[in-house]
DNA sequence: ATGAAAGCGCTAACAG
DNA sequence: CTGTTAGCGCTTTCAT
């Protein structure tokens, strides 16, 4: 072995006494190479451990077999599960990934997208960032007929296609749930409704009022920043108001965590004075008092149903450019955050 | 331009009627290229999208300005800090990062080392698994000269170059606050003491009981995994002994959420029966009631730092081999969870 | 079932 | 300052 130097097919060719070509269609398994001759070829690959050169292969072929990520953000419960559910597709596929994160702006979005074009992956998988107004830097995968999947976060009206959850009636079962424990006025805080997710979860909250004959008071919708801060300025809002709703519907958790804490610290009582739903079903969720309600969804499933979906594009036994629309369920989770009332329709104790 | 094809520099030496040579020259903005003749090489370029190939780059260089990650969890602050910070610089300096994660299992660290190797990264940062004993799969790194920078998991007694924060010092730190906090029983929840950061702490944590006149007493040494039921069930055993402990140091926040919690139901009070101090300043410590007392250190300066230390040694303006530990600065954040005296030495009033 | 040969796109030594 | 040339390691016709 040449020291420094790594192993060639043309090393394991010499030492065989075959040809190139041979070892590489054995490497790959090719049907028309002899069994006995496959075997030495890989067992002794193996002995001397030899690995493919995936840019000459990758050259050669123009082809990667590897797909993009880029999601808006890595520290969310929701966010890693479908990481999960994305790798364990791939990883049985033989596909490799390739992950980014925009922490949110459009900017990072788009350089990540310029890198993974030149990286010259074959696909990809991506959740938007929260201030994204356009796809135009997608333009490019489009031109070159690379697949593009949406998921979560996706384009408004858009004609790509995605994997998403009903975002409407999330929003409708939020606010219907804290309607039928009670609540008279129910704010909504939110991010820029520019975003389809938002915009949507609005849109049933909105509808429930409308279905309840309530009428949307402008008010109490309140959009801020979804971190520490957008949460404390939203219970700041909160108090602030003359009237007070007594109900909250919050599209992230970590955001209603805060929001719920300040107002507490102010003197409300959670769920008595006002009750809470927020978004995710977080980690956090769980940890906080009293307990929160939220919204759960099944990140692992959408990833898996992502790649699953992007892959068989890939092979050609699906086709995503029939504008697919694929929604994943969710459903509510009710919790002490929002628990007015016991089962049997009393006033909850507590 | 031919269609579906991608443009290559022979397309733009043919366009331009210079040589390939001198055009691959100008993109790569070398000294001996005629300023005009680059201008027009890199606008032309510009005006027809073209992109380098990096595969027929990288066969050729043999180098691929790639650097591969390797860390333990993606879902905390602290990492996703760490990896704010090594963006920034490899960002600076033109290397693309490939972000992979071990689930905190082994098996996957090895799977991703294995990948990242044949990617051919130029260097590797990795933080540990939990449960890895060994550095073997690594050792095709060594043998390659491909530099591995080790942050804040790292192996035991090892002669690796390493970023870490002082463990021994913050576990003496954080017990040596709930002695002054008058703390008399104090107990340890941790992770797996074959880690090195837990056995560390660990020792910190023994020094400063010793250094204040106690001795070690192995019943409350309490060792979970660093979930949510390691918590639960932390708190459980705490609970279950005969003599219980008055003071805790838990070595991860989110454990020490749960662990705190589950105590508060069953009838504790924090930090009045039991102090607590966590361990990593996530966000959650902030939103627990009483917040959790922590100890802190700054994730993005550890990956500025690897970041940093990886890029000089690959540009060969710094050397990793003559063993270096880079220990970056760490301190406590004292919260109400172990605040029982007032600043002046009294019983705190709460 | 196997081999010979060309070429994927780029870079670097060498020559001028 | 620019061009010629060879070759990085692999895959894939085309032949045999």
């Amino acid at each position: 072995m040449k020291k420094g130097k790594d192993i060639t097919i043309y090393d394991i060719a010499r030492e065989l006494k075959i040809s190139a070509a041979t070892v590489s269609r054995g490497l790959q398994d090719h049907p028309a190479v002899n069994k006995k001759t496959k075997k030495k070829i890989n067992d002794f690959a193996e002995e001397i451990g030899y690995r493919t050169n995936h840019f000459a292969s990758s050259l050669r072929k123009q082809q990667t077999k590897t797909i993009g990520i880029i999601v808006h953000e890595l520290n969310s419960n929701f966010i890693t599960s479908v990481l999960a559910g994305i790798e364990k597709i791939t990883a049985q596929e033989g596909y490799d990934i390739i992950i980014t994160h925009s922490s949110e702006s459009s900017k990072k979005e788009i350089a990540n997208a310029k890198n993974l074009l030149y990286k010259r992956v074959d696909g990809l998988i991506v959740s938007l960032s929260a201030d994204t107004e356009n796809l135009d830097h997608f333009q490019p995968f489009f031109d070159k007929n690379i697949p593009v999947l949406f998921f979560d976060r996706v384009e408004q009206d858009g004609d790509k296609t995605v994997v998403v959850i009903d975002n409407v009636k999330c929003g409708y079962m939020a606010t219907q749930h804290l309607i039928d424990q009670g609540c008279k006025r129910i704010a909504h805080v939110t991010s820029s409704l520019t975003r389809n997710v938002y915009e949507e979860r609005f849109r049933g909250y909105k509808q429930a009022l409308t279905d309840n004959g309530k009428t949307f008071d402008k008010s109490l919708l309140i959009v801020e920043d979804l971190d520490k801060n957008g949460g404390i300025e939203a219970a700041n809002r909160i108090l602030a108001m003359k009237s007070r709703p007594d109900g909250v519907f919050i599209t992230n958790d970590f955001v209603a965590a805060f929001c719920m804490r300040t107002l507490i610290r102010n003197g409300i009582s959670v769920p008595k004075d006002i009750a809470i739903v927020g978004f995710n079903n977080d980690a956090i969720g769980e940890l906080i008092e009293p307990e929160l309600t939220t919204i759960n969804y099944p990140g692992e499933d959408m990833g898996e149903i992502a790649a699953r979906n992007l892959i068989n594009h890939l092979k050609g036994t699906g086709n995503l450019h029939q504008t697919n629309t694929i929604v994943v369920k969710s459903n509510l989770l009710v919790r002490q955050s929002s628990l007015r009332l016991s089962a049997n329709g009393k006033a909850a104790k507590k």
